[in-house]
RNA sequence: GGCCCCGUGGUCAAGCGGUUAAGACAUCGCCCUUUCACGGCGGAGACAUGGGUUCGAUUCCCGUCGGGGUCACCA
């Protein structure tokens, strides 16, 4: 009896592994061309850190003209949860990372190197652990839970390093024909990988992103095959990577002290190991401590708390480039118009320690993204989220469509446009005074300030209708005409004038404008006013100014 | 606890033996033909700590402290 025996006994019907190798041919791409995977576990929504590790696998692909696909990683059944694949790939697609090759939906797929869904590829492991047992480097246990943690609890006594290893590694001894003869039995059992590691030695690891970091060898029997026939991520990491033509494994970093198992992994396979690029997690502080973004504890782990928010997807997508490589806001400011897609994203550039998550700055960014949009776009993407999250807003905007690219265009398009606006939950407060209809459904309460007596501001605002204003105004006329207002009533035209000799006024234009401004939208600040009474026309303006002063 | 990684202003970070220690966000002040927003200018604010090595250390080495990761039939 031996090894073969032994594979064949437990794997009697796979295909031999050529078949795959012939099967997913190495990938025919230009030299430099990179291929990156990001491999999610369907388990719970869509974190913000695993749209971090998708933004920077598709930049490293699309830029070196390689490929970006995405595995679904559903070895674990018993955590799945329903619709976890549609989750991903939506997310994925709302963020405008959706993958070259992989799932497209619960179902389907595009790309030649599938399944890439791994529960549908259990024959394909199953092959490459043939194979192993075949070479005599894997191996089935036996080991009941119980023993396991009674081995366990044994090892911590002793102080010793916990796991499967060297001799605590029983099943490894046993004889081929006693194995032979209990897997005949029936008795349950899963495959182990034997593992021919010294920790004693060091191998050498240079990673991407962390460096050079030096580990033991592994020595830990690790589990390959689950009782269930399933893979664990291990040992689907190795084939899969392999199979799938990933040239850089772009994963988070705690997988970083996993490299010695799966460099081994790779080296008794026969495959060539991928590069490997391990990425410090978007932390969080609390109570002085940094910790991982947690999926249960932080709403804003969750990436649909920036779409429920109304953060343009954008700003989401140029603030994780912003934490993978900070030299990108210089890029930014000098390339203000260029699509992201443009910019060159360096692993090796990126943090080795896991930065903050920043709110402000996200929002900065946002601010800016949006600043830019059209009175069209702006429009569009605020209709497009008020569709689902807002539904007056939408009706605000729907009402009049003409009207509302109006109120939107205000100090927008010219070389420094309003950033007022950091997400579409903001719009609203923005810009609902411009609308006569929200406007006067309530009565108005002002709150002035400088120039608060009744009569004073009733007299200012009644000369304004009756001797200045003209909605046909241009700028400066209008401008000049507010001056002449103020000083009709002993303001100063000037701000200068009225701060180097305030003893020969009773203030300056700008109180008398907030006078106007006040009355006229019910707030003291506003974006400028003249165009302000330019989109609101005359009917609005004076029916206003006049409800003001009743 | 073992193994591994990290430690520059409040935050994100440049920096690779000699710098007035960049920049961005936040903050404060001033300016910007009237508010607000934008923009401009300026201010305050940092190399965790103790030893080495060196003519000279934020940069190199060691210790200490602090932070993080990992030690599953989870990924």
């Amino acid at each position: 009896m031996d090894y073969k025996d032994l594979a064949n006994v437990i794997f009697p019907n796979v295909k031999n592994i050529s078949y795959y190798e012939e099967k997913y041919p190495v990938r025919n791409l230009k030299e430099g061309a990179v291929v990156t995977r990001y491999a999610p576990s369907p388990t719970g929504f869509m974190h913000i850190g695993g749209l971090y590790q998708a933004v920077i696998a598709k930049k490293i692909a699309n830029q070196t003209g390689g490929v970006f696909f995405l595995r679904i990683e559903d070895t674990d059944q018993k955590r799945e949860i329903e619709n976890g694949v549609l989750d991903i790939v939506n997310s994925l697609k709302e963020f405008c990372m959706s993958p070259d090759e992989g799932m497209i939906d619960e179902e389907n797929e595009i790309g030649d190197y599938g399944p890439y869904k791994q529960s549908l590829r259990k024959e394909i492991y199953q092959a490459y652990a043939k194979y192993l047992i075949e070479k005599g480097l894997a191996y089935p246990c036996f080991c009941k839970a119980e023993t396991l943690e009674e081995m366990r609890q044994k090892q911590e006594a002793a102080k010793e390093r916990t796991g499967y290893y060297g001799v605590w590694s029983r099943c490894r001894h046993i004889p081929i024909n006693e194995a032979i003869e209990k897997i005949k039995n029936g008795e349950e059992y899963i495959l182990r990988f034997k593992s021919l590691g010294n920790p004693e030695k060091k191998i050498k690891h240079h990673d991407v992103i962390k460096g050079n970091v030096d580990f033991p060898e592994n020595d830990q029997d690790i589990v390959i095959i689950k009782s269930d026939g399933l893979p664990t991520y291990h040992f689907a990491h190795a084939v899969d990577d392999h199979l799938m033509g990933t040239t850089h494994v772009i994963r988070g970093d705690e997988w970083l002290s996993s490299v010695p198992l799966h460099l081994q992994l790779f080296q008794e396979l026969g495959f060539k190991a991928p590069k490997y690029a391990h990425i410090a997690p978007i932390m969080k502080e609390e109570d002085g401590a940094k910790r991982k973004l947690s999926k249960r504890k932080d709403p804003e782990a969750a990436v649909s708390f920036y779409l429920e928010a109304g953060i343009p997807e954008e700003a989401v997508d140029e603030y994780l480039l912003n934490i993978a490589n900070s030299n990108f806001e210089q890029w930014r400011k000098q390339n203000p118009d260029v699509d992201m897609k443009e910019f060159d994203l360096q692993l090796n550039k990126m943090s080795v320690s896991g930065a903050l998550f920043d709110m402000v700055k996200l929002l900065d960014i946002s601010k800016r993204i949006i600043s830019k949009y059209s009175a069209k776009e702006v429009y569009d993407k605020a209709i497009a989220w008020a569709e689902i999250h807002d539904e007056n807003l939408k009706k605000l905007l729907q009402r009049d469509t003409e009207y509302s690219l109006k109120v939107l265009g205000i100090e927008r398009g010219n070389e420094k446009p309003r950033k007022d606006i950091a997400k579409w939950s903001d719009l609203e407060y923005n810009i609902v005074y411009l609308f006569d209809e929200e406007f006067f459904k309530e009565k108005q309460e002002y709150e002035f300030q400088k120039i608060n007596d009744k009569d004073e501001i009733k007299k200012i605002v009644e000369s304004y209708i009756s001797k200045y204003f003209n909605i046909n105004d241009d700028k400066e006329t209008w401008f000049n005409k507010m001056k002449d207002l103020s000083e009709e009533f002993g303001y100063a035209r000037e701000v200068k004038e009225y701060k180097q000799n305030p003893e020969n006024y009773k203030g300056h234009v700008g109180d008398i404008s907030t006078v106007i401004r006040i009355c006229l939208t019910g707030r003291a600040n506003t974006p400028d006013m003249y165009e302000i009474m330019k989109v609101l026309g005359k009917e609005s303006v004076v029916k206003r100014l006049q409800e003001a002063i009743k």
